[in-house]
DNA sequence: GAGGAAAACGAAGCGTTCTTTCCTATTCCT
DNA sequence: AGGAATAGGAAAGAACGCTTCGTTTTCCTC
């Protein structure tokens, strides 16, 4: 912490970011001009903030010709130093672990996914954790010592400061297992711990900004995560978005999955469950009863206009309706967008859920489905792990503006005319 | 606007606004020394702020002598201009009008509150809230020219920039009206509508700033205002909190009175109607079936321990913890606060619901009756009054960093080490 | 009652930053 | 080859905050 009396040096520091932020939003590289229009400084201020931003290696001037004008002396283009900080995204799914490896602007340099036996075998999953990161590494050709921020999402409620789960019924064992101290001696960086849901909100958030939105993933569990004018809402506990726990029937309980009343009946077990129970002693041509029945089996069923497969759906969709309907009202958000490998169902999936929420809430959301399907997770860890890893680069350049906060909040969300 | 470049007048401005800020937050009249401490200024430019904070009308020096030391050459104290700019808040209520007037600080100046025939008849609404106002005025002494600002509250969706109501079955006619350009003709500021639960829950907010909270507005009709943070959140269309709809039959319906399917259901009248039926032809000592019955009735025999009353409790709060489980597992919000009449009910009310939120809910949230009961939507309007005017105060000493725009927005509400 | 200590107030000098202004450099087009 | 257009760089001027010093006012102690 640096002495407090600052003088003119905020300013400094104010400018730079806003120069920062400008070559951050903007997707190519940009002239000098051309942050000047859009931040409105003047040109040795922003020749300034450049060459400062250059030296703590923040951008570099890029070597692309630059776009648009094509005459007079040809000006430089910074861009963000993107390749290098390499992150790490890991998704603890119930059935699989994944690893996906990528740059800070967002490139995937390697991915990786592995089956594991079972969510309830811890070493089993410590195992597979360990073969996908080795395996990712090994194409990214990296050291883990290399890796600048590594984020792990996970089924359950997650306590960010200690870093471990403290509700995973389907976990049993990870609650007293510290996942992020124990990969932490790995990695030179800190290893953050994260609901998968809230992580699958993240993903959907950044190609959404600013929006207000309910992440649904969908898979063999069923969890949300809220995102609010942009901005991911984890609650008081850290425990927002386990709608899984949802009943209906004013009993909340956990079965021997350790699944909720609402992921019960759902979730991809339940629901090939229901399936199954529909089709015992029918066999189809597609969906013959010794096969082992998928949810994609449902579906692609589903969309051929298969009556059963089609009743197991509407069944399906108007329980989350009714499920979500109470949220939706409270909430009135801009879309819900449903994740999991639940999102190769394909529209017809939304067209049941859509109708059955018209008969529900007022104002239906937009629907759609997350186009990541079963990687949403992790690919919302990469992404959260950037955005680690930028506000650790921004950090310094924002020390002095923490007095910022001083800044009042207002109770109101601020009206057309009043925002500021 | 002014020119853009700016230079270092935004540091004067960004110091001042810092200097306004805890002159605000602090209660009470602060010297020099204590604004130094607090916002690790210098002297200079914190005297150069107020200097300028006084010639702006903004802050005053106090005349009360000085808290604390009582040494050395008395310090000149400063707080702010409070005792100017009267605001009127209104509540529009289904089956009474209420008018309150306060000053900039937050002191009452006049209330005034009168039934009104029905929230069908627009006429005698409208004159029902002249005559509020009138009053209101009059107590105080105050010409209509000299409010700085009004806001309106009234049950159903609300679009702010056209100042009418987009939904709103309970009141009839009054989606065709535009009340804010009405009453607009009358005071020289602007009328804001809102929807009273906002309004509620903008109180609520008021005492627990920063929190989560979901604020239930329970009276006739029922709805709720969300604060996520300490913000108001209003959702896409405005239509956030609405509650009332939540339906359990799979069928959003209007009923006759324009309720939807909770409110009709656990609203104060659908909840006499309960009890009526429930003491039909069993008249108690207390509950006389000929006598008009009353919501406060039923819950001072419920705290009696009469058992038809407690098993018109038991329901009515099931039901509501049932259509609130699913919102509350999917926010987890710090707290639940109860508004509206119901709120005499008493900690009867509070401990039926919370047994039946621990039946739905993992974590349940602290519960509270707002202490201002069926004034709290006129209170949470007087509120939201204050602070519209306080930002317009404020938008002059903010023009310059307008600039803040471009301060990227994270998709993450920020870790525990990552908030700046 | 006089002197000292403590706190507040006021003013001048200094350094940093941004803005303005002018000039030079490079490339395309005619 | 020369003009037009754009980019880059340097110096002067202005505004601001920080530091330092001296002055004023009150309380406390002797």
């Amino acid at each position: 912490m640096a002495d407090i009396p600052a003088g003119t040096a905020v300013l400094r520091q104010f400018n730079t970011s806003l120069v920062l932020a400008a070559v951050r939003q903007a997707r190519r590289p940009l002239r000098i001009s051309e942050i000047i229009s859009v931040t409105r400084l003047t040109r040795p201020t922003v020749a300034q903030a450049i060459e400062e931003l250059k030296t703590g290696g923040l951008v570099v001037e890029s070597t692309d010709s630059p776009d648009g004008v094509r005459q007079g002396r040809p000006a430089a283009v910074f861009e963000l130093r993107t390749g290098v900080d390499p992150v790490l995204g890991i998704d603890l799914g119930p059935h699989a672990v994944k690893a996906r490896l990528s740059d800070l602007g967002g490139n995937t340099l390697a991915a990786s996914a592995r089956a594991v036996a079972g969510p309830h075998d811890a070493v089993a999953v410590l195992a597979g954790v360990r073969r996908v990161i080795d395996s990712c590494l090994r194409d990214a050709n990296l050291d883990s010592a290399q890796i600048a921020d590594v984020v792990v999402g996970s089924p359950g409620v997650v306590d960010p400061v200690a870093g471990r789960l403290r509700l995973a019924p389907s976990m049993r064992g990870w609650e007293t297992f510290n996942i992020t101290s124990h990969l932490e001696k790995e990695f030179r960086c800190r290893v953050h711990l994260e609901n998968d849901a809230n992580l699958a909100a993240v993903a959907a958030a950044s190609r959404l900004p600013g929006r207000t939105i309910i992440a649904i993933q969908w898979g063999a569990r069923l969890g949300a995560g809220i995102v609010i004018n942009g901005m991911l809402h984890r609650g008081k506990d850290n425990a927002a978005g386990e709608v899984g726990l949802i009943s209906f029937d004013d009993n909340l309980a956990f079965d021997r999955d350790g699944s909720g009343p609402l992921e019960a009946q759902i979730g991809s077990t339940g629901m090939i469950n229901l399936a199954r129970h529909e089709f015992s002693g029918v066999p189809t041509t597609r969906l013959r009863s010794n096969r082992k029945l998928t949810a994609t089996d449902v579906f692609s069923a589903a969309a051929e206009g298969d009556e059963r497969a089609i009743a197991v759906l509407d069944h399906t969709t108007r329980v989350l309706a009714r499920a979500l309907s109470p949220v939706i009202l409270a909430l009135n958000p801009d879309i819900v967008v449903i994740s999991g490998g639940i999102a190769h169902a394909g529209d017809v999936l939304l067209e049941h859920l859509r109708r059955h929420l018209q008969a529900r809430t007022y104002w239906v959301p937009e629907l759609e489905l997350s186009e990541y399907a079963e990687h949403t997770v992790v690919i919302g860890s990469v992404e959260l792990a950037r955005q680690h890893t930028w506000d650790r680069r921004l950090a310094a350049a924002k020390q002095k503006l923490e007095l910022s906060e001083y800044t009042e909040r207002t109770a109101t969300n601020g009206g057309p005319e009043l925002a500021w």
